[in-house]
DNA sequence: CGTTTTATTGAATAGCCTCAATATCGGTGG
DNA sequence: CCACCGATATTGAGGCTATTCAATAAAACG
């Protein structure tokens, strides 16, 4: 009953209801599953190879370089996420891949998973709803981006870390392991990982959360919420609608 | 013959090529048309009602309003685009969307969609890469927000509208007349108005590019391109795989 | 243990914001 | 057709946020 509680089944069920064949189904569309040590690409922008993966243990983040030399990250991926679902529709992935930690990823075969929709419709829901959610997640973070100042975009980002981290079973209410550095937040936050340093230590002082050592604790989880405008519904919007 | 040459399939064409079948399965996919008054909403955050659009005429934002009251556009649509295409599948809409100019959009039905995807796959093809170009243009803009200063946002912005425009016939290399209002680019690019106000006085005065009275003038195309580190390859990607 | 990466802090600066005032545009009704 | 009005655009002054440069400290790694 391993697959049961995959990160990526336990992340689907808790939004779509599925049977044990529907995990079953799930559970064969694993391929052989790949290591990847952190820090060298998995994949990069313009590379023409359709592969699609689950992640099951680790943490990347995907991203994209400037000509300047700066990078943005667009998102992180944690355990029971998809990557690289869009680049098997499409010949081209239009960013590159860092594993931020050792990787473990399940090679999907895009075929046996369009041949899994047609024949488990809930299946088929399950990761549209997923891949939605993550629309949804960029939406955010370009809003955030857009208009919240530093304190509030990282508070903004470490609380969407910890409810997803929660959901997989690998985070409470108390704080989570993270193993991003100021680096990896000042690429995703569009910050200097000097003014990251400032933020840090502002929530710190205040009580709010603090990131040390590899460990994100909220020390006052609602004044955090509060702080960062946190408003999760994007997170947990109801799951597709099933005929 | 009007449906072949209407915006929305000669965006598709210009990247999927389309059998005359494929685009008659599309016209008949065009629902009710529908016209919308510019400023009043057309669908709010969190509404409850499936309904896709594709738009025939008229200029549409999509985009999410903060507690603190401010602004951030997440996208533009513009004749040929998609409307709400996710809102289809999932139940809740999480932006907002308001016309810009007076609208005219044909309404999609969900099930024809599915079915004519089933019939035609190069039509679902079609539609497919539409969304991901779309997606990817969400993606790039998330970058300008994170690592490009004002004017190279406002450049970058300028210039993929005009390739958007130019691929419906609505613009050429020279410029395009544009309805948006400098509070329109301030609440897209992150930036105040009276910023915006600055910056294209700057890029006017650099003879880059003219905007005034509702008209876009790239004065010196290549000039702007350069400076805004303009990099169309993730507009003009390659069409999906098709077997 | 030495070496490299990551974190921390200070000082000076640049970019963008807010507030505020004025000008211009576009439409509307007299 | 003109006078008026609201919306949009323009410009200045001053302030705050986040940046860059630079130097040091602390962890992490082999």
């Amino acid at each position: 009953m391993k697959v049961l509680d995959s990160p990526f089944a336990r992340k689907l069920s808790a939004f779509v209801t599925l049977s044990e064949d529907d995990l079953r189904a799930l559970s064969d569309l694993y391929g052989r599953r790949r290591k990847y040590p952190a820090g060298r690409d998995m994949s990069h922008e313009g590379q023409k190879n359709p592969v699609a993966y689950i992640l099951a243990e680790g943490w990347v983040c995907s991203y994209k370089i400037l000509p300047s030399g700066t990078r943005q990250i667009v998102d992180f991926q944690i355990p029971g996420d998809f990557l690289g679902l869009r680049s098997v529709l499409f010949r081209t992935s239009d960013h590159s891949v860092e594993p931020i930690t050792r990787v473990e990823a399940s090679e999907i075969i895009a075929s046996d998973l369009l041949e899994a929709f047609a024949k488990r419709p809930r299946l088929a829901a399950a990761v549209l709803w997923a891949a939605s959610r993550d629309e949804a997640m960029v939406v955010e973070h370009l809003v955030g981006l857009g208009r919240r100042d530093a304190p509030q975009r990282m508070g903004h980002f470490l609380l969407e870390l910890g409810a997803r981290l929660r959901l997989i079973g690998r985070g409470t209410k108390a704080g989570f392991d993270c193993p991003l550095s100021q680096y990896h937040l000042a690429d995703a936050l569009g910050l200097s990982s000097v003014h990251v340093n400032r933020v840090l230590r502002q929530l710190r002082e205040d009580g709010l959360c603090t990131f040390r050592r590899g460990q994100v604790e909220f020390d006052d989880y609602d004044k955090l919420v509060e702080m960062a405008e946190f408003d999760r519904s994007y997170l947990d919007h109801d799951g597709p609608l099933l005929k």
